[in-house]
RNA sequence: GCCCUCGUGGUGAAAUUGGUAGACACAAAGGACUUAAAAUCCUUGCCCUUUUGGGAGUGCCAGUUCGAGUCUGGCCGAGGGCACCA
């Protein structure tokens, strides 16, 4: 018997792809096509065991897909822009073009190695000229369609380095690189406008149904509709103010009105720009930074000003009006009515600068007197001390009720509001897609024309300056328009704008007039299944949505809005983490365990404390380098562990013990795998004991049912048993249609280990166009059938019976059962249940 | 605080959707083969009983049902998301 040779079969396999072009695909209509699309990775130097699994998930599935007769579309790319490579080049003095380019090329080789069913012929890159120049198109078609603008937007500005800073790289409040304290600054940025198609981002997550609801209800969240109206307080006061605006989901509490909280940055803030006192507390409010988070960790402050709004309800009712911190001027109008009572921040607020709390809505169980003490009251009830709203359930009716109030006497309107802010799109980075516009001389905006694209980016620049980079190129910068002389805007696009339309260009990657061609899109389009990871939920697939939407905005011809008819997210790759005594991190091969409990370094034997396992990451070093697996155990080995311990979506535990088993698998299937030829070929076979069909048929069965439902674990547990079937049976008995069962099986193996796979069948059979086995009805089930007999609903005895029996003699066989019978001595059955071809349940007295 | 998801052996987990709980795998213990080791194979796994067998059992407490891991309500616990959102 021959050992398996995993290293040669599979660079022969590999090859044998590569030679006949097995993945290529084109469009043919007469076939149902299938897109298959897991998320591009970013070129950052190595792959990883996240990619692995995402990757084989994908693969499983398209060649899966691909026997079921399907036009499989699986491409691969890369999403090569962003800050990594340009970090690492200033590190190392290199270019972030070779940086990537290298990486590209060693992640193409080890993608290859895994035995991946991907043309490649439509591989793309987004950061070459001949990606982001539609790219740039797609800005400016954009840019016509009244869906980009520009506007002035705060960022993270260290001052040292003179330069933003990603919310990532602000850490306590300061740079990463330089330790300053950063600061938020204005500058003019661009922005997509995808606040406007906020009800059909919505109102399209109803149509996904092979979405998780999860990622639906984080984006339904995100987006954040809420209903309520517009109200327009009058102002009295020493200001030329007379109105302000205001967003509001609780007008019914509208007597219970106390303060009016405004954003430091609303535009009424420019009467106070020379107030000191105003000026400190609103550099009090900047050191806060720009997440939410941030803000929302500061404490409540305000400033009071000497203007007083009045109570649309009532206008004796006068209060006063402040600036706070928790005012955010993105929402709404950067302005909230303070109603303490009923709203827990407004009632910190409110205590802390002894503010009145009016009592306007009481629980249905309490009476009238009711009064708000120590906490607000934010639940339903009825309301009180309302004028004509008493009496009424709130929110429902009393809500109702003030809109009507407020809109007849044109004090406010009804409506309706979203979350979701535009895109800022601009980043003062070198490594990113160019920005296809121009300034002239008085600083207009100019459009670059489309025949002078692509604007490219310079190469081989210094890095190591302060600053945005291509604000140095002063030659770059210049561009001659119609004529006229102008300057390039030298930020480059937020390289999400890169992935979102990426699965349009695997469509038509060669087509050079625009990003894609539409017949082609027609026809690919949607993808219909899309991989990748959680951490995706909102921004990126939400930013594809809305990319589909734009492009398809006063379009001629219709295309579809929507990129992803199924989504699956995977979850990651866990393992445990190792730290010393002065808590630095050590790697799973600097530390060995004798019993599986303790661990020690291997250079020194000194003591390592076991952390949680956590998922695989750089810094914690508890990362296993796929390409050492895959030379140590072979592509199909890595495949097939990385989808056996726990369900796709759920994270995985790496274990080197269930990696071994795998590879033990490969291994003993191909030793059985020559005892099963052997008998093939040897006719002389008389005893046909086992009828393997009916095995084969139930196998395929609930496999090709598995695999549709993604629970890929499943599916190597049937594996083990049908492994376990085989060699049990081989070695005593001789199986009928043993050779046409032998290979369904196979095929049912192929998607998961594809060279043991064809190097097996292509021991029975010279052909290798494949396709998925079928079953037939009549092999489904057996003519014997277990039936399970309970008393009184509890498990007492099984028999196996021909199938079908009628009632009565169904019955007989369960009273002939010897623990029955012992167990009915002296009792009578009041009445059975029977589940036919499953169950009897017996229910006694 | 709100929203979502999930609680099954020592571990990762199955359970065809209300009908044999723990498939399959890892780990452990015992055994077989072997001079020995590795490899391989077999057995065991909670409680009572020598065995035959019996009982309990899917986070906890109720409920619906002939029958509940699965459905309903309440509680406890874990994970994830969102949030001074007006």
């Amino acid at each position: 018997m021959d050992r398996y040779n995993f290293k040669s079969t599979e660079e022969k396999w590999q090859k044998f792809w590569e030679k006949n072009k097995t993945f290529k695909s084109s469009i043919n209509k007469d076939k149902k096509k299938f897109y298959c699309l897991e998320m591009f990775p970013y070129p950052s130097g190595k792959i990883h065991m996240g990619h692995v699994r995402n990757y084989t998930i994908g693969d499983v599935l398209a060649r899966f897909k691909k026997l079921q007769n399907f036009n499989v579309l699986h491409p691969m790319g890369w999403d090569s822009f962003g800050m990594p490579a340009e970090n690492a080049a200033r590190e190392n003095n290199l270019d972030p073009k070779e940086w990537t380019e290298k990486n590209i090329s060693t992640m193409k080789t080890q993608l290859k190695r895994l035995g991946l069913s991907i043309d490649w012929d439509r591989e793309i890159s987004t950061c070459s000229p001949d990606y982001y120049k539609h790219q740039q198109l797609f800005f400016l078609e954009l840019y016509d369609k009244g869906l980009v603008y520009r506007k002035e937007n705060y960022v993270n500005w260290d001052p040292v380095d003179q330069t933003v800073l990603a919310n990532e790289q602000v850490i306590d409040g300061k740079g990463w690189r330089s330790g300053a304290q950063v600061e938020r600054k204005k500058l003019n940025q661009w922005f997509f406008n995808i606040s406007k198609f906020s009800e059909q981002l919505l109102d399209g997550l109803d149509n996904l149904s092979e979405w998780p609801n999860k990622v639906k209800t984080m984006q339904k969240n995100w987006i954040g509709k809420s209903f309520g109206c517009e109200i327009d307080f009058k102002i009295e006061g020493d200001l030329p103010v007379k109105n302000i605006k205001c967003f509001t989901t609780r007008p019914d509490t509208l007597f219970g009105f106390s303060f009016l909280a405004l954003s430091v940055d609303h535009p009424l803030s420019k009467y106070f720009e020379n107030d000191l006192e105003f000026k400190k507390f609103k550099s009090e409010c900047s050191k806060t930074g720009t997440t939410e988070e941030s803000i929302a960790q500061a404490e409540k402050i305000g400033f009071k000003t000497n203007l007083l709004a009045i109570n649309p309800m009532d206008s004796k009712m006068k209060v006063p009006v402040y600036f706070a911190n928790f005012v955010l001027m993105d929402y709404g109008f950067g302005a909230v009515f303070g109603c303490p009572a009923h709203d827990q921040r407004d009632f910190d607020f409110a205590k802390k600068y002894q503010l009145n709390i009016r009592t306007v809505v009481r629980p249905k169980d309490k009476t009238d007197d009711f009064q708000v003490k120590n906490q607000a009251f934010v639940e339903d009830g009825l309301m009180i001390n309302s004028s004509f709203l008493d009496g009424l359930t709130t929110p429902g009716e009393a809500i109702e009720k003030s809109i009507d109030y407020l809109t007849k006497n044109k004090l406010g309107k009804k409506k309706i509001n979203f979350r979701l802010k535009d895109w800022g799109i601009s980043r003062q980075r070198y490594w990113g897609c160019p920005i296809p516009i121009a300034y002239d001389k008085n600083g207009n905006i100019v459009k670059v024309p489309k025949k002078m694209l692509p604007i490219k980016l310079p190469e081989k620049i210094e890095l190591n300056t302060k600053g945005n980079p291509l604000d140095h190129q002063k030659k770059w910068k210049e561009i001659q328009i119609n004529g006229e002389n102008c300057t390039l805007d030298t930020d480059t696009l937020d390289t999400f704008v890169d992935s979102s339309w990426y699965f349009l260009r695997f469509c038509s990657p060669e087509n050079n007039q625009y990003g894609f061609n539409e017949d082609e899109v027609k026809y690919w389009m949607p993808v219909d299944q899309y991989i990748g990871g959680v951490e995706h939920a909102i921004l990126h697939l939400l930013y594809s949505r809305f990319f589909m939407q734009a492009l398809s905005f006063d379009r001629q011809s219709s295309i579809p809005t929507e990129p992803f008819k199924g989504l699956f997210t995977q979850g990651m790759v866990c393992h445990e983490t190792y730290k010393d005594e002065n808590n630095r991190w050590f790697s799973p091969d600097e530390v060995y365990t004798e019993n599986g409990k303790d661990f020690f370094k291997i250079k020194d034997k000194k003591k390592i404390l076991v952390g949680p396992s956590e998922s695989m990451s750089k810094s914690k070093k508890n990362t296993i380098d796929p390409e050492k697996i895959i030379n140590q155990y072979g592509a199909d080995a890595v495949r097939f562990f990385i989808l056996s311990d726990s369900p796709p979506e759920k994270d995985v535990q790496w274990s080197d013990q269930g990696m071994i088993a795998a590879y033990k698998f490969v291994q003993k299937f191909w030793i059985l795998h020559q005892k099963i030829t052997e008998e093939i070929k040897n006719k002389k076979r008389k005893n046909e004991n086992i009828d393997l069909t009916i095995y084969t048929n139930k196998l395929v069965e609930k496999f090709t049912f598995s695999l549709e439902k993604f629970n890929m674990n499943v599916l190597i547990a049937y594996l083990h048993e049908t492994y376990n079937f085989l060699n049990k049976e081989i070695e005593k008995l001789d199986i009928k249609d043993l050779k046409e069962n032998y290979l369904k099986i196979l095929i049912l193996i192929f998607p998961i280990l594809p060279h043991l796979a064809s190097e097996c069948i292509k021991d029975i059979q010279k052909n290798l166009n494949l396709s998925w086995p079928t079953t037939q009805k009549e092999y489904l089930e057996e003519k014997f059938v277990n039936i399970v007999i309970q008393i009184n609903g509890k498990k007492k005895s099984l028999i196996k019976i021909e199938k079908n029996l009628d009632e009565k003699m169904l019955i007989e066989n369960v009273m002939k059962d010897k623990k029955i019978s012992t167990f009915l001595e002296k009792k009578s059955v009041f009445k059975h249940i029977i589940v036919k071809n499953k169950l009897v349940n017996l229910i006694i007295k």
